[in-house]
DNA sequence: TTGTGTTTTACGACCTCC
DNA sequence: GGAGGTCGTAAAACACAA
């Protein structure tokens, strides 16, 4: 299904911002390797979905998630292998976002299937070790304001099953919304959250491309000069 | 290295529908 | 009245040119 390699990598030409120095699954050529993503490195301790850092700049679910977020079937940890085997090159080889195929990824894996995994309560990025003043300053839960935690950076592999969904229907049911949140341990209003703001996005390329908006009708709207559904459901 | 532009989360305001 | 939609916007995270 390369309509998610293609689309995403105009979606998310910085996708791997994260990854750059925290560990993703592509190989050299930006491709990515392991179906399952690397290390989820995204979270942050933010509102109602507690995060906290790591050293390898993977963050670690609290709170009312239960478990930990790891990413499933994270091989390269089990195995020993070096995290940094699969981070994206820097910038020379500035990847599009290359999605596995999604019919191979685990998109209806639940939480019980994340593994926690004991780590440190800090996080690194392609600077070192990092760890952001606004999570320190939130570790304590206090009741922080919208300046003070902003937003939390989603995984590749959140925004791959994201992206899958979406690319599915456009407006997802209450129960495939629980359902996802559940399995990408984010929160119903985060994938509803998501869910507009990617509607918005859509709306926002097609405007940009000056083509009629009246494509947004039906479930999809991708002939719109974004990736076709023609085009990416031929290939899944 | 730094300044700037873009993208990504998240929210509030307001609207519609049931 | 609640849920969920769009729209506009804030600000973090990032890419990249200079």
């Amino acid at each position: 299904m390369s309509y998610l390699l293609k689309e995403d990598s105009k979606m998310y030409p910085g996708s791997f911002r994260y990854n750059s120095h925290s560990g993703d699954s592509r190989g050299p050529h930006g491709h990515l390797q392991n179906p399952n993503f690397g290390p989820g490195p995204a979270y942050a301790y933010y509102m109602g979905y507690h995060q906290v850092p790591n050293l390898d700049g993977h963050r670690q679910w609290f709170g009312s998630w239960g478990a930990p977020y790891t990413p499933p079937k994270m091989d390269w940890m089990s195995s020993g292998e070096d995290p940094s085997d699969h981070v994206r090159k820097p910038s020379s080889s500035k990847t599009s976002y290359s999605s596995p195929d999604p019919n191979s990824l685990p998109l209806s894996s639940t939480p019980g299937e994340y593994s926690p995994k004991v780590v440190e309560p800090h996080s690194c990025n392609r600077n070192g070790p990092h760890t952001y003043a606004w999570m320190q300053k939130t570790m304590g839960y206090t009741g922080k304001t919208r300046k003070e935690k902003y937003r939390v950076v989603y995984t590749d592999h959140q925004r791959l099953e994201l992206e899958k969904e979406f690319y599915f229907t456009r407006y997802i049911s209450s129960p495939r919304r629980l359902e996802l949140a559940s399995s990408l341990n984010l929160s119903e209003r985060q994938v509803k959250i998501w869910f507009q703001n990617r509607r918005a996005k859509e709306k926002k390329q097609r405007n940009r491309r000056s083509l009629p908006a009246d494509n947004s009708q039906g479930s999809l709207a991708w002939d719109s000069g974004l990736a076709g559904p023609t085009q990416g459901l031929a290939l899944i």
